[in-house]
DNA sequence: TCCATTAGTAGCGAGTCGAAACTATTGCAA
DNA sequence: TTGCAATAGTTTCGACTCGCTACTAATGGA
């Protein structure tokens, strides 16, 4: 049964990130080129590609592959080809990208001035949400590396037993398209 | 000092939204059309102007304009010009507009699936961020009739003491563009 | 080797979005 | 009363999103 309370947390929540998104960096940047920037900027090397970028924002290859377009035709962006599978393109995050999406957000100002249990709370509680929309949409989490079932921990650093590469200790805090929680 | 934990809270607000954004509905309505019918259908009848829609979504009366006359082509609202002040506009939804506003969108399933004590803390902590975001953006809360300083419960109807007008039972569970907290 | 699959791109049409210019109406003040 | 300034909404412009349907290139399995 869906009540009147879950309506109005929805709300809240498309709400919220559409005033987010609606905030200064508009005329620099618009909502899909932000949100795929600041992915990008917090995705490890495995997961930069136009399709992952797709999956974890619910769009299509198409859409992306213009966005990241118009991101690098304003220097934000670069993008790599890969040489191992040469159909697939890794873009990485240029200095002047890092410093938009890392730029102070209302939204995480907002956040920052709750008490620290109700922080704690809301994370937990949004991500409840997401892993079950995600199950019943079946789309993939996109969580942090260290998080997943197939890292192992190794000191600062890591291993990925999916992959079966060394990680970084940079790279453990990353999202990786391959997360599964542990 | 923000942490990345509220990076993590807001990288979750606008994933959650984008991914319920790019649901079924899609290819009928695309999302701003869906946030402004949304908002149509909970708004009172002082409320449902181009610029309160606006104002609710952090948009301009330009773009809203526009995306208003795309739902009246297909038949979710109608226009209604006001006798007082000849310059404003009120918009009604159809009932075919109120049917897909109100269709259940995999979100709030998602949420209906949480514990009650989640639900509750969920709400609790995303009105306060709403409110703190509020407060440094200068906009109107847009909360429910029946909670505003304004508004005397009179039985199952009310009256408002700002507009000086009697209160539907019904209207006063709508959102209300000048709504102020109790 | 052949062909299905996968990664990405191109072009189309409807529509968003912010900005600026514009119309009509209203309200205030001299 | 006249005369503006403010307000409500629309229009137009250019850049861009977005889903779609084709399309190319590379890959990989039978």
């Amino acid at each position: 049964m869906i009540t009147h309370h879950h309506n109005q947390i929805r709300a809240l929540i498309e709400r919220l990130a559409r005033l987010s998104e609606s905030e200064d960096w508009a005329g620099e940047l618009n909502p899909a080129q932000m949100a795929a920037l600041s992915y990008l900027s917090n995705a490890n090397r495995f997961s930069r590609a136009p399709s992952h970028v797709a999956a974890f924002s619910g769009s299509t290859r198409g859409t992306v592959s213009q966005t990241l377009r118009a991101l690098e035709r304003k220097g934000l962006v670069t993008e790599a080809r890969s040489q191992n599978d040469r159909r697939s393109i890794s873009y990485s995050v240029t200095a002047e990208g890092r410093d938009l999406a890392m730029s102070g957000k209302a939204l995480d100002k907002a956040i920052a001035s709750l008490p620290p249990d109700r922080v704690q709370a809301l994370e937990q509680g949004l991500g409840d949400v997401l892993r079950t929309l995600l199950a019943v949409q079946g789309g993939r989490s996109f969580g942090l590396c260290r998080l997943c079932r197939h890292h192992e921990r190794r000191g600062s650093a890591g291993y990925c037993h999916l992959l079966k590469v060394d990680l970084e200790p940079a790279e453990t805090d990353q999202i990786c398209h391959e997360q599964e929680p542990a």
